[in-house]
DNA sequence: TAGACGATTGCCT
DNA sequence: GGCAATCGTCTAC
C-alpha cells in the first residue's frame, strides 16, 4: 500500500504541482465499494495572474475553497450536467489548483464501468474530467475535502513516480483564454489521454 | 433580477 | 466533425 501525500508536499505552485501529481493516486470510498485511479492528465489554473482561472476574478462563494489551504478538492459544476475536480495547491491566501482532466482505473473497474457504463474506455480509463469524477462517485458533496485527512473519503497516494521522459505538456483544453499557456501536463503513452482538441468553444445556436 | 455562458460529453450525421 | 443538453454562477442593469 502506498503513503497517502501530506499538506506540506502539495502546498507548492499549482504549475509544479501538476506535474507532480502524474502517476499519483486518488482514492475514493463509498458503501458502494473503493475505487483507485492513477493520474494521467492534468491542469494547472494559477488565480489571480490566469485569466482562464475560476479564482481570475476574485473571491467568491464557489471558488472558495481554491483560497484555502492545499490539499483540499474543489469541486465545481459545468454545463448544467458535469461535475469537475481539482487540488488546491499553494498555501493559504494564494489562490490556485490543479485539474484532474483523465486516470486510470487501478481499482474498482467493475464499479467504475457501473458508475459510467456509456464512457469512452470501458471502465478501465477514466477519459475527461467529467468522466473522472463520475468513475470516482465525486459530486458537490465532496467540495472542500481534504485529501490528506486519513479519515477523509477520498484521499491522495504517492503512486508510482512517472519517469520524466514520459511526461508532455501541451495549451489546456476548452479554454477560451490564456490558450497560449503550455500548463497541461500529461503521460505519454497512457490510454487514458486522449486527442487535443482546441480551446475557445464554438458556441451553439 | 434577467440574461449570458461555461475548465464537457455523447449522440447524430 | 457538428452540435444539443442543461443549470449554477456571475455580471450588468
Amino acid at each position: 500500500m502506498s503513503r497517502q501525500l501530506t499538506r506540506d508536499e502539495l502546498a507548492i505552485d499549482p504549475v509544479e504541482l501538476a506535474r507532480r501529481l502524474l502517476g499519483r493516486v486518488l482514492e475514493s470510498r463509498s458503501e458502494q465499494g473503493t475505487v483507485r485511479v492513477r493520474l494521467a492528465e492534468v491542469e494547472a489554473y494559477r488565480g489571480l495572474d490566469d485569466p482562464a482561472s475560476h479564482c481570475y476574478r476574485g473571491r467568491t462563494p464557489r471558488n472558495e475553497v481554491m483560497w484555502g489551504p492545499a490539499g483540499h478538492l474543489y469541486v465545481y459544476f459545468v454545463y448544467g450536467m458535469h461535475f469537475c475536480a481539482n487540488i488546491v495547491g499553494l498555501t493559504e491566501g494564494q489562490p490556485g489548483a490543479v485539474l484532474l482532466r483523465a486516470g486510470e482505473v487501478e481499482t474498482g473497474s467493475e464499479l467504475a464501468r457501473m458508475r459510467r457504463p456509456t464512457a469512452r474506455g470501458n471502465g478501465a480509463v477514466a477519459k475527461g474530467p467529467a468522466v473522472l469524477t463520475s468513475v470516482l462517485g465525486v459530486d458537490r458533496a465532496h467540495n472542500g475535502i481534504d485529501l490528506t485527512d486519513p479519515d477523509s473519503s477520498v484521499r491522495l497516494f504517492d503512486g508510482t513516480p512517472v519517469p520524466e521522459e514520459r511526461i508532455r505538456t501541451g495549451p489546456r483544453v476548452g479554454v477560451a483564454a490564456a490558450m497560449d499557456i503550455p500548463w497541461r501536463f500529461w503521460i505519454d503513452g497512457s490510454p487514458a489521454v486522449g486527442t487535443y482538441r482546441r480551446g475557445g468553444r464554438v458556441r451553439a445556436r
